[in-house]
DNA sequence: TAGAGCCTGGACAACGTTGTCAGAAGCGGG
DNA sequence: CCCGCTTCTGACAACGTTGTCCAGGCTCTA
């Protein structure tokens, strides 16, 4: 047993270190080129004796097929890409390991990347994977314009934008009822006796958020409560702020007796805001959050289906890959409201 | 505005729908191939006159360089894959997104997959992944065999493991104190004054399982405290068996006092069964879990920083890709106890 | 004005694979 | 014994890019 380390061993000069290749392999069996191609791909059309000869030499030099080379040949690359927000968002993990698991069974691989909630990064991503000729993207917009997508699209990239649609192009997308959800849920609210309901969301710049607030304001109208500015928190996100607004809905005179939370994130710190206070203000979420069900009171949310989208959505790609597809779809899943106690605790005054 | 559909643009007889190459930029800015090979890529040596030329061209075609054939050319892909368990883990989406972090400082993108703790499956991906040609390969291991990634090594795929070593082969790996851990977690446990407690876990194959099960049979035996077999529960992680196996712990005459989770999984299932139980029994999960702090009691736990194990392996990757790395190398990432109360509830007889 | 040197641009091969096509070998029937 | 057929094999081009190298035109200096 040699005693160098391992890396020693790498060749510097030759790329992939030092791979063997089809010729190598060829040269070893001393068959043909192609007739290596034809074994390594289980084409028919080769004596047993000499697909042995070839196997027997792939195993010895550890050939392993360069996919690039195959790619550029063929025009298809087997893998699509997924550009999301951020992947340790517990709202993603469902959804890309949907998106991942029907891209196995097409035999594709998935390469993804997280935008940051950033256009341009976002852009960059898509770019980056359209370069690298994946097969179809599933897209979680960040941006609002999509045009630099137009030439890729011309080109065949498949396309299908989940969660928010895409800006000022026509496209695929898969969303949730973010309106419905969000009426329903302040709905619920206003059928358990509250009046004063406060709304803490996203920047209404984002699709999600517009269309909750828009669901909050129509179960207001619909219930004929006039909404106070006061009453509404918008592109409010981090944690901290977050708090503050919650805590100066609390403080009013005349206070909210309730607040629905625009996202997961805003849920859970409202949570800890409403656990140090002692009046019972009522809480309904958007999304659902794991642990929900353990707290004190339950967590009442607004649930969406994060495995269904992503499910749905890369359904959707294969079936453009297909070429059985016409015209681009805006496809909407249902949310679905858990009353767990938070939503069903009665105005305080 | 033609009324065609979108996609009858496509001229499928053409690769990549019909991209527009290099050639045809060339071609349309009247300049020589490589001319446009270096308006692409920024070289030097172009007049601003046939630049822009070749950059009016570029974007009046929609091009796209081809990565496929550049990776082809250059050996190197500026990619990196990554394997891991399941993505809809709330562990890993903090791990994978600093992986993906640090590949992106590094302009490289993230490819992964999910081995569903299978162990062909995660031979499969992996071999996918080499045959792309990835620089470097984040695995998580399934299985305990990866003499199948010899050749691979050999031809200087970066690789680092994570979470759990690496088998039958010398690999870099980065893991938690699974052991040190899980012996602090419930040396707690005892010092609080527990002596009956139970301990709930994977399958001991699983190396995190086993060192953490380890870690529980140290702290019992550095307290001089014989463990009864009734009190290990191993191998068990869907819901239904975690129940049973803690409801079984708990009816027993002489019943433990305290119980130590292996894993968040079953964490949470057994906070469940507590909260149904009425006698204070202690409990100390490995692996934090959201809104831990807001259960009544809070739960204690010993955690792992998920974020630190994904950046330090990637971080080491590319230190390997570099070629400023030698042997390989066992980095183990310390652990943290974090009290929240269920930790610290006395025995209850 | 001639020669040296620099700058720009392009022709060409190569990367590793697969599709096409044609040649070689084997075999059976006339 | 030859023809035609089938079965197996390999030579060759092509995929789209980049590295190498050389040619031509320009500027600068003597």
């Amino acid at each position: 047993m040699p005693d160098t380390p391992r890396r020693a061993d790498r060749i510097p000069g030759n790329r992939y270190g030092n791979r063997p290749t089809m010729k190598d392999v060829a040269a070893r069996a001393g068959v043909g080129l192609k007739t290596v191609s034809r074994v390594v791909n289980g084409e028919a059309g080769v004596t047993p004796e000499t697909e042995r000869r070839v196997q027997e030499a792939i195993d010895a030099l550890g050939f392993r097929r360069n996919d690039s080379a195959r790619v550029l040949r063929k025009g298809r690359t087997a893998s699509i890409g997924l550009v999301l927000e951020d992947l340790a968002d517990p709202f993603y993990g469902p959804l890309s390991r949907a998106v991942e698991e029907v891209a196995r069974a097409h035999g594709a691989l998935l390469i993804n990347g997280s935008s940051a909630e950033d256009p341009d990064r976002e852009q960059e991503l898509v770019l980056a994977l359209c370069a690298r000729r994946v097969d179809g993207l599933v897209v979680i917009p960040a941006g609002d314009d999509h045009r630099y997508l137009e030439p890729e699209l011309k080109a065949g990239v498949a396309t299908v934008f989940v969660d928010r649609p895409p800006g000022r192009i026509d496209a695929d997308v898969v969303l949730s009822d973010n309106y419905g959800g969000a009426r329903d849920g302040v709905a619920h609210l206003i059928a358990h006796g509250h009046r004063r309901i406060g709304f803490i969301g996203d920047m209404p710049r984002i699709h999600t958020a517009a269309e909750r607030l828009r669901g909050y304001q129509a179960a207001m109208e619909d219930a004929g409560i006039p909404v106070k500015d006061s009453w509404m928190s918008l592109g409010v996100t981090d944690p901290e702020r977050v708090r503050r607004a919650a805590e100066e809905m609390l403080a009013d005179p005349h206070p909210v007796t309730a607040i629905f939370t625009g996202n997961n994130r805003v849920t859970v710190t409202v949570i800890r805001v409403l656990a140090q206070h002692d009046r019972g203000v009522a809480l309904v979420g958007f999304d659902d959050i794991e642990l929900a069900d353990l707290l004190q009171p339950g967590v009442t949310v607004v649930a969406q289906d994060a495995a269904a989208l992503g499910r749905t959505a890369a359904e959707r790609l294969f079936r453009q890959l297909d070429g059985t597809l016409l015209a681009p779809e805006r496809i909407e899943l249902p949310t679905r409201l858990v009353t767990r106690g938070s939503g069903e605790v009665p105005p305080a005054d």
